[in-house]
DNA sequence: TTATATTCAGACTTTTTTATCTGAATATAA
DNA sequence: TTATATTCAGATAAAAAAGTCTGAATATAA
C-alpha cells in the first residue's frame, strides 16, 4: 500500500470531519472511531499529532471532541500527509540517496520530479471540501471503510 | 521514504549489475555487498527473490553469483518494484479501499489514475540501460550510496 | 459539588519489516 | 579427490510500525 495506515486513518478521519463539520461544534474521537471503524487509541494518537500540526483543535471534556482548525476548503491531503507520513515522504530522492536536489541528481532525478509533482499536485490541488463533495452517500463512504485489504 | 528499504537495496543492485553486466558470467553477491554497502544476507534474500521474479538468473559454487536474466535494456525498475513491494504497491486505491476501479470510484480516484500513471511510466518508461547511462561516474554513485538518510 | 464524558500522555504489547546467523547444496579449480 | 567459493533455505534477532491499555487532566451538566 502506498499510504501507511496511521496515514489512512488520519485521511478518513479528517475526511469524516469535513462532511461533518457544521453538524456541532466537536466531534467525540470515539464517535469517528465507530464510523470508520479505526481503533480508538490508535486513532486518538493520530488525531492528537494532527491537533500539533494546527490541522485540528480538540477540547477535553463533555461535548468536547475535535473539530478542523480551518474550514474544510482551506485545508488539503497533502498537509494531513505531510504531518503523518513526515515531510520526507513524497520529497526525498527516489533512489533513497540522502540529498535530492537537481545539483546532485541521481539517475532518475529528472522524472522523478516531475512524477512527484502529479503527485504533490493531487494532494494538494484540491481541497478536502472538493474532495468530501465527492463522496455522494455516506453510506457508500462508510461501508467501503469496513472491508480492509490485506497487504 | 518512498520505497522501502528492501526496494531500494534491490534496484541499487540491480542497477550495479547493469553496469558491470559484461565484465563476466555472474557477480558474486558479496562483491555487490561490499561496493554498495548492502548488508551481505539481506541483500541476498532480496536477489533470490529476484531470481523468483525471473530478473536475474544465479549460479552455486565457485565463479557463481548473479546475473541480469535479460539484457539491462529489456528490463526497467518496475519489473524489481513490483518483485519486491508486491503488485499492490502503487495499483490499489489510494484511501485505502478494498477495490480500484472506475466502477466503484472513491473521492481520489480519477485523481490518483492520472498520478499513478505518471509513477508508472516513470518506472517503466524506460529501460535499467537508459538509467545506468546517466550514471556518469561510477564512484559518484558508489558515493552516494554511503550515506543513507535517517527517514 | 459531584458524576460523567472526553482528550492528553505515556507505557506497554503485538505485528511487521529489516537484518543476521547457520548449515546445507553445489560448482570450480588445484 | 579435496579445498574453496558461492547461492539456497530457513531459523533467529533487532528495530520499527501498529495497536492497546491505563491513569491523569479537564470541561460540562445535573
Ligand atoms: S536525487 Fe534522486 S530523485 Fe532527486
Ligand atoms: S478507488 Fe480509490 S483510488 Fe481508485
Amino acid at each position: 500500500m502506498f499510504l501507511s495506515k496511521r496515514c489512512l486513518h488520519g485521511l478518513r478521519a479528517v475526511l469524516y470531519l469535513a462532511l461533518h463539520d457544521s453538524d456541532r461544534a466537536f466531534t467525540p474521537i470515539q464517535e469517528i472511531s465507530d464510523r470508520l471503524n479505526i481503533p480508538f487509541h490508535f486513532l486518538t494518537k493520530i488525531l492528537h499529532d494532527l491537533g500539533k500540526a494546527d490541522i485540528l483543535i480538540s477540547s477535553r471534556g463533555a461535548a468536547g471532541g475535535v473539530a478542523l482548525q480551518r474550514p474544510a476548503s482551506e485545508l488539503n491531503a497533502l498537509l494531513v500527509i505531510d504531518a503523518l507520513e513526515g515531510p520526507h515522504f513524497l520529497r526525498s530522492c527516489v533512489l533513497g540517496f540522502d540529498a535530492c536536489s537537481s545539483l546532485a541528481p541521481c539517475a532518475l532525478h529528472s522524472q522523478w520530479e516531475a512524477a512527484r509533482a502529479c503527485i504533490l499536485n493531487m494532494f494538494s490541488g484540491e481541497s478536502l471540501a472538493d474532495i468530501a463533495g465527492r463522496i455522494e452517500t455516506e453510506e457508500a463512504f462508510l461501508q467501503a471503510l469496513r472491508v480492509e485489504r490485506k497487504d
